[in-house]
DNA sequence: TAATAAAGTTAGGTAAGCCAAACAAATATT
DNA sequence: AATATTTGTTTGGCTTACCTAACTTTATTA
Protein backbone atom coordinates (compact mmCIF):
# COMPACT_ATOMS: atom_id res chain seq x y z
CA UNK A 1 0.00 0.00 0.00
CA UNK A 2 1.93 3.35 -0.88
CA UNK A 3 1.16 6.87 0.60
CA UNK A 4 -0.22 9.46 -1.58
CA UNK A 5 2.98 11.43 -2.34
CA UNK A 6 4.43 7.92 -3.85
CA UNK A 7 0.79 7.21 -6.03
CA UNK A 8 1.81 10.95 -7.12
CA UNK A 9 5.10 10.33 -8.13
CA UNK A 10 4.13 7.01 -10.23
CA UNK A 11 1.12 8.95 -11.54
CA UNK A 12 3.60 11.66 -12.88
CA UNK A 13 5.51 9.36 -14.28
CA UNK A 14 3.10 7.85 -16.10
CA UNK A 15 1.87 11.24 -17.50
CA UNK A 16 5.63 12.15 -18.65
CA UNK A 17 6.41 8.77 -20.20
CA UNK A 18 3.61 6.22 -21.38
CA UNK A 19 1.03 8.80 -21.86
CA UNK A 20 3.17 11.72 -23.20
CA UNK A 21 3.80 9.42 -25.75
CA UNK A 22 6.67 10.79 -26.83
CA UNK A 23 9.80 9.06 -25.65
CA UNK A 24 8.64 6.32 -22.56
CA UNK A 25 11.43 8.03 -19.93
CA UNK A 26 11.87 10.96 -18.11
CA UNK A 27 14.04 12.82 -16.08
CA UNK A 28 14.54 14.27 -12.19
CA UNK A 29 14.20 17.81 -13.33
CA UNK A 30 11.23 16.91 -15.52
CA UNK A 31 9.62 15.01 -12.50
CA UNK A 32 10.31 17.84 -10.06
CA UNK A 33 8.92 20.85 -12.35
CA UNK A 34 5.48 18.41 -12.96
CA UNK A 35 5.29 17.69 -9.35
CA UNK A 36 6.88 21.36 -8.05
CA UNK A 37 9.17 20.16 -5.80
CA UNK A 38 12.93 20.42 -5.74
CA UNK A 39 14.71 17.94 -7.74
CA UNK A 40 16.34 16.58 -4.43
CA UNK A 41 12.78 15.84 -3.43
CA UNK A 42 12.56 13.73 -6.51
CA UNK A 43 16.00 12.11 -5.78
CA UNK A 44 15.18 11.08 -2.58
CA UNK A 45 11.94 9.20 -4.06
CA UNK A 46 13.04 7.45 -6.43
CA UNK A 47 15.40 5.68 -4.73
CA UNK A 48 12.25 4.59 -2.46
CA UNK A 49 10.28 3.56 -5.47
CA UNK A 50 13.19 1.57 -6.76
CA UNK A 51 13.71 -0.41 -4.03
CA UNK A 52 9.99 -1.28 -4.32
CA UNK A 53 10.71 -1.89 -8.06
CA UNK A 54 8.18 0.15 -9.00
CA UNK A 55 10.68 2.19 -11.41
CA UNK A 56 13.86 1.43 -13.20
CA UNK A 57 16.57 3.93 -12.58
CA UNK A 58 20.26 4.18 -12.30
CA UNK A 59 22.03 7.30 -11.26
CA UNK A 60 22.45 9.75 -13.51
CA UNK A 61 20.98 7.82 -16.13
CA UNK A 62 17.15 8.38 -17.64
CA UNK A 63 13.94 6.90 -15.60
CA UNK A 64 11.44 4.47 -16.46
CA UNK A 65 8.17 2.71 -15.07
CA UNK A 66 8.23 -0.99 -14.38
CA UNK A 67 5.32 -3.07 -15.55
CA UNK A 68 4.37 -3.22 -11.96
CA UNK A 69 4.73 0.10 -11.61
CA UNK A 70 3.24 0.74 -14.22
CA UNK A 71 0.19 -1.30 -13.66
CA UNK A 72 -0.37 1.04 -10.45
CA UNK A 73 -0.08 4.53 -12.16
CA UNK A 74 -3.16 2.84 -14.49
CA UNK A 75 -5.15 2.39 -11.16
CA UNK A 76 -4.38 5.51 -9.81
CA UNK A 77 -5.69 6.98 -13.56
CA UNK A 78 -8.15 4.95 -13.35
CA UNK A 79 -9.43 6.16 -9.74
CA UNK A 80 -8.89 9.87 -10.38
CA UNK A 81 -11.53 9.44 -13.66
CA UNK A 82 -14.00 7.39 -12.41
CA UNK A 83 -14.03 9.94 -9.54
CA UNK A 84 -14.07 13.33 -11.83
CA UNK A 85 -16.94 11.48 -13.78
CA UNK A 86 -18.89 11.03 -10.45
CA UNK A 87 -18.37 14.81 -9.37
CA UNK A 88 -19.86 15.71 -12.84
CA UNK A 89 -22.08 13.62 -13.19
CA UNK A 90 -23.43 13.20 -9.93
CA UNK A 91 -22.67 16.09 -8.25
CA UNK A 92 -23.19 19.31 -10.67
CA UNK A 93 -19.31 20.16 -10.37
CA UNK A 94 -18.71 21.77 -13.89
CA UNK A 95 -15.69 20.45 -16.25
CA UNK A 96 -13.08 22.54 -14.88
CA UNK A 97 -13.73 22.02 -10.95
CA UNK A 98 -13.67 18.63 -11.11
CA UNK A 99 -9.70 17.78 -10.79
CA UNK A 100 -8.87 19.27 -8.26
CA UNK A 101 -10.92 17.16 -5.75
CA UNK A 102 -10.35 14.03 -7.75
CA UNK A 103 -6.93 14.73 -6.72
CA UNK A 104 -7.32 13.84 -3.53
CA UNK A 105 -10.17 11.64 -4.15
CA UNK A 106 -8.03 9.32 -6.37
CA UNK A 107 -6.13 8.37 -2.92
CA UNK A 108 -8.99 6.31 -0.97
CA UNK A 109 -7.76 2.95 -0.32
CA UNK A 110 -10.87 0.97 -0.72
CA UNK A 111 -10.89 -1.83 -3.43
CA UNK A 112 -14.57 -2.25 -3.34
CA UNK A 113 -15.17 1.77 -3.48
CA UNK A 114 -13.77 1.59 -6.68
CA UNK A 115 -15.89 -1.39 -8.12
CA UNK A 116 -18.62 -0.22 -6.92
CA UNK A 117 -18.84 3.70 -8.00
CA UNK A 118 -18.10 2.41 -11.39
CA UNK A 119 -20.97 0.19 -11.65
CA UNK A 120 -23.18 3.24 -10.13
CA UNK A 121 -21.82 5.13 -12.58
CA UNK A 122 -22.75 2.50 -15.07
CA UNK A 123 -19.47 1.77 -16.50
CA UNK A 124 -18.54 5.15 -18.22
CA UNK A 125 -15.58 4.96 -20.90
CA UNK A 126 -14.05 8.38 -20.49
CA UNK A 127 -13.78 11.36 -18.02
CA UNK A 128 -15.76 15.04 -18.29
CA UNK A 129 -12.24 15.82 -20.43
CA UNK A 130 -13.03 13.15 -22.71
CA UNK A 131 -10.13 10.86 -21.38
CA UNK A 132 -11.01 6.99 -21.68
CA UNK A 133 -10.87 5.24 -18.36
CA UNK A 134 -9.16 2.18 -17.42
CA UNK A 135 -11.22 -0.70 -17.06
CA UNK A 136 -10.17 -2.91 -13.38
CA UNK A 137 -7.55 -5.32 -15.48
CA UNK A 138 -6.09 -1.77 -16.09
CA UNK A 139 -7.35 -2.08 -20.11
CA UNK A 140 -7.08 1.73 -21.40
CA UNK A 141 -8.93 1.99 -24.53
CA UNK A 142 -7.39 5.21 -26.63
CA UNK A 143 -8.98 6.26 -29.37
CA UNK A 144 -6.81 8.20 -32.04
CA UNK A 145 -7.32 12.04 -32.25
CA UNK A 146 -6.33 14.34 -33.92
CA UNK A 147 -6.53 17.95 -32.71
CA UNK A 148 -8.25 20.74 -34.22
CA UNK A 149 -4.84 22.43 -35.65
CA UNK A 150 -5.23 19.59 -38.16
CA UNK A 151 -8.45 20.19 -38.78
CA UNK A 152 -8.90 21.91 -43.07
CA UNK A 153 -10.94 24.80 -43.39
CA UNK A 154 -14.64 24.55 -43.93
CA UNK A 155 -14.86 20.98 -42.35
CA UNK A 156 -17.14 20.10 -39.36
CA UNK A 157 -15.99 18.19 -36.17
CA UNK A 158 -17.17 17.32 -32.85
CA UNK A 159 -15.00 17.68 -29.64
CA UNK A 160 -13.64 14.67 -28.06
CA UNK A 161 -11.73 15.68 -25.27
CA UNK A 162 -8.83 18.04 -24.15
CA UNK A 163 -5.54 17.98 -23.81
CA UNK A 164 -5.12 20.84 -21.22
CA UNK A 165 -7.13 20.51 -17.97
CA UNK A 166 -6.55 23.41 -15.95
CA UNK A 167 -9.33 25.57 -14.72
CA UNK A 168 -8.43 28.57 -17.06
CA UNK A 169 -7.92 26.59 -20.39
CA UNK A 170 -11.20 25.32 -19.56
CA UNK A 171 -13.20 28.21 -18.64
CA UNK A 172 -12.05 29.74 -21.57
CA UNK A 173 -13.05 27.13 -23.57
CA UNK A 174 -16.40 27.18 -21.93
CA UNK A 175 -16.61 31.19 -22.55
CA UNK A 176 -16.68 30.44 -26.20
CA UNK A 177 -19.29 27.95 -25.94
CA UNK A 178 -17.10 24.76 -26.15
CA UNK A 179 -18.05 21.47 -24.03
CA UNK A 180 -17.63 17.98 -24.89
CA UNK A 181 -19.29 17.17 -27.96
CA UNK A 182 -19.52 20.76 -29.65
CA UNK A 183 -19.90 21.00 -33.22
CA UNK A 184 -17.30 22.98 -34.43
CA UNK A 185 -16.39 23.98 -37.97
CA UNK A 186 -13.55 25.73 -39.73
CA UNK A 187 -14.24 29.12 -41.00
CA UNK A 188 -10.71 30.19 -41.71
CA UNK A 189 -7.03 29.94 -40.62
CA UNK A 190 -4.90 32.59 -40.80
CA UNK A 191 -1.20 31.63 -42.06
CA UNK A 192 0.47 34.34 -40.58
CA UNK A 193 -0.07 33.13 -36.55
CA UNK A 194 -1.76 29.84 -37.10
CA UNK A 195 -5.03 31.39 -35.35
CA UNK A 196 -8.27 29.83 -36.41
CA UNK A 197 -12.01 31.15 -37.44
CA UNK A 198 -13.92 28.78 -35.66
CA UNK A 199 -17.67 28.73 -35.39
CA UNK A 200 -19.74 27.20 -32.64
CA UNK A 201 -23.37 27.44 -31.72
CA UNK A 202 -23.78 30.17 -34.15
CA UNK A 203 -21.59 32.28 -32.66
CA UNK A 204 -17.78 32.61 -34.62
CA UNK A 205 -14.55 33.11 -32.74
CA UNK A 206 -11.03 33.33 -33.65
CA UNK A 207 -8.91 31.08 -31.27
CA UNK A 208 -5.15 30.59 -31.00
CA UNK A 209 -3.15 27.89 -32.67
CA UNK A 210 -1.57 27.27 -29.16
CA UNK A 211 -5.24 26.91 -28.28
CA UNK A 212 -6.65 24.52 -31.26
CA UNK A 213 -3.98 22.18 -30.16
CA UNK A 214 -5.30 21.67 -26.96
CA UNK A 215 -8.97 20.31 -28.55
CA UNK A 216 -8.98 17.12 -29.86
CA UNK A 217 -11.88 16.59 -32.53
CA UNK A 218 -13.18 13.61 -34.59
CA UNK B 1 -6.78 23.67 6.89
CA UNK B 2 -6.27 20.92 9.31
CA UNK B 3 -4.22 17.69 8.41
CA UNK B 4 -5.77 14.31 8.29
CA UNK B 5 -3.87 13.56 11.94
CA UNK B 6 -5.49 17.37 13.38
CA UNK B 7 -8.63 16.01 12.03
CA UNK B 8 -8.76 12.84 13.82
CA UNK B 9 -7.59 14.13 17.00
CA UNK B 10 -10.40 16.79 17.07
CA UNK B 11 -13.06 14.28 16.28
CA UNK B 12 -12.12 11.84 19.12
CA UNK B 13 -12.04 14.43 21.35
CA UNK B 14 -15.29 14.89 20.67
CA UNK B 15 -16.61 11.73 20.42
CA UNK B 16 -15.40 11.69 24.36
CA UNK B 17 -16.33 14.68 25.56
CA UNK B 18 -19.89 16.35 23.65
CA UNK B 19 -21.34 13.03 22.22
CA UNK B 20 -19.79 10.42 25.01
CA UNK B 21 -22.45 12.68 27.02
CA UNK B 22 -20.86 12.31 30.41
CA UNK B 23 -17.91 14.66 31.24
CA UNK B 24 -17.57 17.47 28.64
CA UNK B 25 -14.02 17.05 29.46
CA UNK B 26 -10.89 14.06 28.40
CA UNK B 27 -7.41 13.07 29.36
CA UNK B 28 -4.56 12.15 27.21
CA UNK B 29 -4.12 8.96 28.70
CA UNK B 30 -8.06 8.51 27.03
CA UNK B 31 -7.40 9.91 24.03
CA UNK B 32 -4.00 8.31 23.87
CA UNK B 33 -6.03 4.52 23.82
CA UNK B 34 -8.79 5.75 21.43
CA UNK B 35 -6.50 6.85 18.99
CA UNK B 36 -3.99 4.24 19.25
CA UNK B 37 -1.35 6.29 20.21
CA UNK B 38 0.57 6.57 22.68
CA UNK B 39 -0.04 9.43 25.53
CA UNK B 40 3.23 11.24 24.60
CA UNK B 41 2.55 11.47 21.50
CA UNK B 42 -1.24 12.78 22.29
CA UNK B 43 0.78 15.68 24.44
CA UNK B 44 2.79 16.94 21.43
CA UNK B 45 -0.46 17.16 19.56
CA UNK B 46 -2.35 19.02 22.30
CA UNK B 47 0.19 21.70 22.15
CA UNK B 48 -0.45 22.20 18.48
CA UNK B 49 -3.87 22.16 18.95
CA UNK B 50 -4.16 24.76 21.86
CA UNK B 51 -1.60 26.83 19.75
CA UNK B 52 -4.66 27.29 17.40
CA UNK B 53 -7.12 28.01 19.82
CA UNK B 54 -9.02 24.42 19.26
CA UNK B 55 -8.48 22.61 22.78
CA UNK B 56 -8.25 24.60 25.88
CA UNK B 57 -5.55 23.14 28.28
CA UNK B 58 -3.07 23.24 31.34
CA UNK B 59 -0.72 20.77 31.88
CA UNK B 60 -1.88 18.37 34.00
CA UNK B 61 -5.34 19.25 33.74
CA UNK B 62 -8.19 18.19 32.23
CA UNK B 63 -8.81 19.08 28.78
CA UNK B 64 -11.70 20.37 26.35
CA UNK B 65 -12.58 21.46 22.88
CA UNK B 66 -12.88 25.44 22.43
CA UNK B 67 -15.98 26.32 20.90
CA UNK B 68 -13.74 26.58 17.46
CA UNK B 69 -12.34 22.92 18.12
CA UNK B 70 -16.11 21.96 18.83
CA UNK B 71 -17.34 23.58 15.47
CA UNK B 72 -14.67 22.33 13.70
CA UNK B 73 -15.58 18.90 14.87
CA UNK B 74 -18.85 18.74 14.38
CA UNK B 75 -17.90 19.22 10.49
CA UNK B 76 -15.76 16.21 10.46
CA UNK B 77 -18.76 14.01 12.28
CA UNK B 78 -20.92 15.67 9.64
CA UNK B 79 -18.42 15.26 6.76
CA UNK B 80 -18.03 11.18 7.80
CA UNK B 81 -21.99 10.54 8.21
CA UNK B 82 -22.38 11.96 4.97
CA UNK B 83 -19.90 9.68 3.14
CA UNK B 84 -21.29 6.73 5.44
CA UNK B 85 -24.97 7.46 3.99
CA UNK B 86 -23.67 7.79 0.49
CA UNK B 87 -21.53 4.55 0.92
CA UNK B 88 -24.59 2.86 2.37
CA UNK B 89 -27.10 4.02 0.08
CA UNK B 90 -25.04 4.73 -3.19
CA UNK B 91 -22.77 2.17 -3.30
CA UNK B 92 -24.16 -0.91 -1.81
CA UNK B 93 -21.85 -1.15 0.92
CA UNK B 94 -23.41 -2.83 4.24
CA UNK B 95 -23.59 -1.91 7.50
CA UNK B 96 -20.31 -2.98 8.86
CA UNK B 97 -18.12 -2.03 5.90
CA UNK B 98 -19.17 1.94 5.64
CA UNK B 99 -17.34 3.06 8.43
CA UNK B 100 -13.43 1.98 7.47
CA UNK B 101 -13.55 3.95 4.37
CA UNK B 102 -15.71 7.05 5.74
CA UNK B 103 -12.52 7.55 7.99
CA UNK B 104 -10.59 8.35 4.46
CA UNK B 105 -12.96 10.16 3.05
CA UNK B 106 -14.05 12.31 5.93
CA UNK B 107 -10.70 13.86 5.26
CA UNK B 108 -11.32 15.29 1.79
CA UNK B 109 -10.81 19.36 1.44
CA UNK B 110 -14.48 20.52 -0.24
CA UNK B 111 -17.11 22.77 0.76
CA UNK B 112 -18.95 22.06 -2.21
CA UNK B 113 -18.21 18.71 -2.62
CA UNK B 114 -20.02 17.83 0.93
CA UNK B 115 -22.85 20.57 -0.35
CA UNK B 116 -23.30 18.55 -3.22
CA UNK B 117 -23.48 15.23 -1.24
CA UNK B 118 -25.66 16.12 0.70
CA UNK B 119 -28.09 17.53 -1.80
CA UNK B 120 -27.62 14.14 -3.62
CA UNK B 121 -28.41 12.06 -1.24
CA UNK B 122 -31.57 14.88 -0.19
CA UNK B 123 -30.19 16.05 2.86
CA UNK B 124 -30.38 12.82 5.01
CA UNK B 125 -30.90 12.98 8.87
CA UNK B 126 -29.14 9.94 9.92
CA UNK B 127 -26.22 7.70 8.89
CA UNK B 128 -26.76 4.10 8.60
CA UNK B 129 -26.18 3.42 12.49
CA UNK B 130 -28.79 5.59 13.30
CA UNK B 131 -26.78 8.51 14.28
CA UNK B 132 -27.58 12.31 13.37
CA UNK B 133 -25.85 13.96 10.55
CA UNK B 134 -25.04 17.40 11.40
CA UNK B 135 -26.14 19.92 9.01
CA UNK B 136 -24.30 22.76 7.33
CA UNK B 137 -24.56 25.34 10.43
CA UNK B 138 -23.55 22.37 12.45
CA UNK B 139 -26.84 22.03 14.04
CA UNK B 140 -27.15 18.53 15.18
CA UNK B 141 -30.72 16.72 16.06
CA UNK B 142 -30.17 14.35 18.93
CA UNK B 143 -33.50 11.97 19.42
CA UNK B 144 -33.47 10.70 23.25
CA UNK B 145 -33.07 7.37 22.96
CA UNK B 146 -32.77 4.17 25.52
CA UNK B 147 -31.11 1.17 25.32
CA UNK B 148 -32.77 -2.28 24.69
CA UNK B 149 -31.57 -3.30 28.04
CA UNK B 150 -33.90 -0.88 29.55
CA UNK B 151 -37.13 -1.74 27.97
CA UNK B 152 -39.13 -3.81 30.33
CA UNK B 153 -40.51 -7.58 29.22
CA UNK B 154 -43.16 -7.59 26.95
CA UNK B 155 -42.61 -4.54 25.02
CA UNK B 156 -42.38 -4.27 21.13
CA UNK B 157 -39.96 -1.56 20.08
CA UNK B 158 -37.88 -0.32 17.09
CA UNK B 159 -34.02 -0.28 16.64
CA UNK B 160 -32.64 3.16 15.09
CA UNK B 161 -29.35 3.29 15.85
CA UNK B 162 -26.62 1.30 17.42
CA UNK B 163 -23.59 2.47 20.08
CA UNK B 164 -21.14 0.29 18.79
CA UNK B 165 -20.59 0.87 14.91
CA UNK B 166 -17.29 -1.88 15.09
CA UNK B 167 -17.63 -4.56 12.35
CA UNK B 168 -17.48 -7.39 14.96
CA UNK B 169 -20.94 -5.85 16.65
CA UNK B 170 -22.47 -5.24 13.56
CA UNK B 171 -22.13 -8.17 11.53
CA UNK B 172 -23.32 -10.20 14.90
CA UNK B 173 -26.39 -7.90 14.87
CA UNK B 174 -27.19 -8.69 11.20
CA UNK B 175 -26.77 -12.47 12.14
CA UNK B 176 -29.37 -12.55 14.38
CA UNK B 177 -31.87 -10.65 11.66
CA UNK B 178 -31.21 -7.11 12.82
CA UNK B 179 -31.25 -3.80 10.89
CA UNK B 180 -31.58 -0.20 11.03
CA UNK B 181 -36.03 -0.13 11.66
CA UNK B 182 -35.92 -3.89 12.76
CA UNK B 183 -38.57 -4.59 14.95
CA UNK B 184 -37.66 -6.54 18.59
CA UNK B 185 -39.96 -7.94 21.28
CA UNK B 186 -38.80 -8.84 24.63
CA UNK B 187 -39.52 -11.91 25.45
CA UNK B 188 -37.84 -12.34 28.60
CA UNK B 189 -34.64 -11.37 30.96
CA UNK B 190 -32.27 -13.31 33.42
CA UNK B 191 -31.95 -11.51 36.40
CA UNK B 192 -28.36 -13.56 36.83
CA UNK B 193 -26.41 -11.93 33.99
CA UNK B 194 -28.98 -9.75 32.72
CA UNK B 195 -29.43 -11.78 29.69
CA UNK B 196 -32.35 -11.13 27.14
CA UNK B 197 -34.60 -13.22 24.82
CA UNK B 198 -35.73 -11.22 22.39
CA UNK B 199 -37.70 -12.04 18.85
CA UNK B 200 -36.92 -10.36 15.56
CA UNK B 201 -38.33 -11.46 12.72
CA UNK B 202 -40.19 -14.27 14.29
CA UNK B 203 -36.62 -15.55 15.31
CA UNK B 204 -35.65 -15.78 18.74
CA UNK B 205 -32.25 -15.22 20.14
CA UNK B 206 -30.71 -14.57 23.72
CA UNK B 207 -28.38 -11.90 23.73
CA UNK B 208 -26.31 -10.74 26.47
CA UNK B 209 -26.70 -7.40 28.92
CA UNK B 210 -23.40 -5.88 27.06
CA UNK B 211 -24.88 -6.31 23.56
CA UNK B 212 -28.75 -4.96 24.48
CA UNK B 213 -26.83 -1.97 25.94
CA UNK B 214 -25.85 -1.24 22.48
CA UNK B 215 -28.70 -0.78 21.00
CA UNK B 216 -31.03 2.27 21.03
CA UNK B 217 -34.96 1.69 20.48
CA UNK B 218 -38.01 3.79 20.45
C1' DT C 1 -0.86 11.37 56.11
C1' DA C 2 2.20 8.67 53.76
C1' DA C 3 2.79 5.32 50.36
C1' DT C 4 1.27 3.63 46.03
C1' DA C 5 -0.89 3.81 41.72
C1' DA C 6 -2.46 6.26 37.84
C1' DA C 7 -2.18 9.98 34.78
C1' DG C 8 0.49 13.21 32.40
C1' DT C 9 4.99 15.25 30.76
C1' DT C 10 9.68 15.59 28.96
C1' DA C 11 13.77 14.24 26.52
C1' DG C 12 15.71 12.11 22.85
C1' DG C 13 14.99 9.52 18.66
C1' DT C 14 12.90 7.75 14.02
C1' DA C 15 10.82 7.91 9.23
C1' DA C 16 8.51 10.47 5.58
C1' DG C 17 8.66 14.22 2.70
C1' DC C 18 10.24 18.24 1.84
C1' DC C 19 14.16 22.17 1.14
C1' DA C 20 18.77 24.97 -0.18
C1' DA C 21 23.38 24.85 -1.35
C1' DA C 22 27.39 22.60 -2.91
C1' DC C 23 28.95 19.28 -5.96
C1' DA C 24 29.45 15.77 -10.01
C1' DA C 25 28.29 13.88 -14.39
C1' DA C 26 26.49 14.21 -18.92
C1' DT C 27 25.43 16.90 -22.81
C1' DA C 28 25.72 20.79 -25.88
C1' DT C 29 28.32 24.52 -27.86
C1' DT C 30 32.15 26.65 -29.63
C1' DA D 1 38.88 18.87 -27.68
C1' DA D 2 37.85 22.41 -24.41
C1' DT D 3 34.45 24.87 -22.25
C1' DA D 4 29.91 25.99 -20.84
C1' DT D 5 25.41 24.58 -19.76
C1' DT D 6 22.15 21.49 -18.24
C1' DT D 7 20.96 17.72 -15.57
C1' DG D 8 21.34 14.92 -11.64
C1' DT D 9 23.24 13.91 -6.82
C1' DT D 10 24.70 14.60 -2.07
C1' DT D 11 24.75 16.74 2.33
C1' DG D 12 22.73 18.70 6.12
C1' DG D 13 18.58 20.58 7.90
C1' DC D 14 13.51 21.28 8.64
C1' DT D 15 8.51 19.79 10.08
C1' DT D 16 4.99 16.41 11.19
C1' DA D 17 3.64 12.61 13.54
C1' DC D 18 4.95 9.06 15.69
C1' DC D 19 7.82 6.18 19.47
C1' DT D 20 10.32 4.58 24.26
C1' DA D 21 12.05 5.45 28.59
C1' DA D 22 12.58 8.30 32.43
C1' DC D 23 10.42 11.46 35.15
C1' DT D 24 6.74 14.47 37.65
C1' DT D 25 2.33 15.51 39.24
C1' DT D 26 -2.19 14.20 40.82
C1' DA D 27 -5.34 10.91 42.69
C1' DT D 28 -6.23 6.85 45.43
C1' DT D 29 -5.95 3.93 49.22
C1' DA D 30 -3.98 1.99 53.24
MN1 LIG E 1 -7.97 15.40 -13.73
MN1 LIG F 1 -9.74 14.16 -16.52
MN1 LIG G 1 -18.45 5.67 11.30
MN1 LIG H 1 -21.94 6.10 11.63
Amino acid sequence: MLSHAEENYLKAMFHLTTMAESSNETGTNALASYLDVTPATVNDMLKKLKEKDLVSYEKYRKITLTQKGKDYAVDIVRRHRLWETFLYEKLDFSWDEVHEVAEQLEHIKSKKLIEQLEKFLDYPVTDPHGDPIPNAKGKIKYQKRKTLAEIPIGSICKLVAVKDTSASFLQYAMKIGLGLSSTIEILNRHEFDGSIEIKVNKSRSTVSLKFAENLFVV
